[in-house]
DNA sequence: TTGTTATTAGTAGTAGGTCATAAAATTAAG
DNA sequence: CTTAATTTTATGACCTACTACTAATAACAA
């Protein structure tokens, strides 16, 4: 960047580029805008923006949580019962970080996610892996709704594993999946 | 804590707490253990933890990518090409995070939530809430493999469309889902 | 007692800042 | 052009949570 740009257009810039990437100092940043440091700072100031250190764990702290709850741990939700083999049951409170912004409808990622975890604990062998999952929703849940999975294996044929979860939201049913799983032995991979 | 630990015990209490609770300081485990600052850092050193700065660091970045693909953006995957309300193609080049530890398949989430997001994404009309989605994994998708998503409305019945969405690994097909969306206009909300 | 390991203490140096003050450069207005 | 206001830069003191290093002391075992 070699242009100089007035206060305005940088300040906008600046918060633009720690909005996509919070990891940048006010070191690389004036050498971005050919300013001095002491002028990114300023910056930061009017707009109140945080220091690096600020961000980064902002980004950190936030995303502790969802993750552990999402992607991070490899169960969705909290398994509050489990009969290995059998049956098991899990929860997940739903919120505003689960929903489509505009419709404040739970995304249909995380009840998936939720029965296919759940599917996956219950079958325990070494990781089991999905064949066939036949889905439906029954009603659109909010935020803030607490949903409720119970999952049941109701056919073993060798390897596979066939397993329905259902969702509720107050004993109503909202979302059924039937999954079929292939259990894994340590040796070789899996065809579905 | 009161009691005073053998070194042993120490670390591996202190490797816990860390593991669970990244944000914690030297000092703050110093005063919990009864042990002096430097004991901890010894402690971190043989353990081969990094200090709190590059922890909270390691958490931030490693989650801001992956919240970024799955959960930040309401799109999973890199929108190629897309002829509004007909169909449209994605792009989602699949990676180590996205992975079942053990069997380094690709987790269903994910070609999930590709797919859903491109269904939403072809029925543009004011972010669409899923009905019932049908859906088949026709065989695993390893670590690195480049996911092709398909999707194309076959039916449109009132504010309902049907969208099936086909996934390719190199013209191969695996995995294919069929979602009825239900278009939602400014007034009210909906049920599915 | 001697040797070994574990712990504590202290100093210097670091990154990436904050806060306050002052001087210089730029821009706008009369 | 000159003055005033705004914007930018410079400077120094201080902060946190460390690293890296040296040195002294405490604990315990042979």
């Amino acid at each position: 960047m070699n242009e100089k740009f007035k206060k305005n257009e940088r300040q906008e810039k600046l918060q633009d580029i720690l909005k996509e990437d919070p990891f940048v100092t006010d070191e690389e940043l004036s050498e971005k805008f050919n300013v001095s440091i002491q002028t990114i700072r300023l910056d930061r100031m009017e707009l109140g923006i945080p220091e690096l250190r600020e961000r980064v764990k902002n980004v950190a702290e936030t995303n502790f949580a969802k993750v552990k709850t999402i992607v991070g741990k490899e169960f969705v939700g909290e398994l509050i019962d489990i009969t290995p083999g059998k049956s098991a049951i899990s929860l997940l409170e739903t919120d505003k970080s689960m929903v489509f912004e505009k419709t404040k409808v739970v995304k249909g990622q995380y009840m998936y996610a939720m029965a296919e975890t759940l599917a996956l604990a219950i079958v325990d062998a070494k990781a089991a892996l999905i064949g066939i999952a036949n889905i439906k929703y029954k009603r659109p849940v909010l935020s803030g709704e607490r949903l409720i999975a119970k999952g049941e294996v109701i056919r073993v044929r060798g390897n596979k594993f066939f397993v329905w979860v259902f969702l509720y939201v107050n004993q109503q049913e909202v979302f059924r999946g039937k999954f079929a799983l292939v259990g894994i032995e340590d040796n070789g991979g899996g065809n579905a």
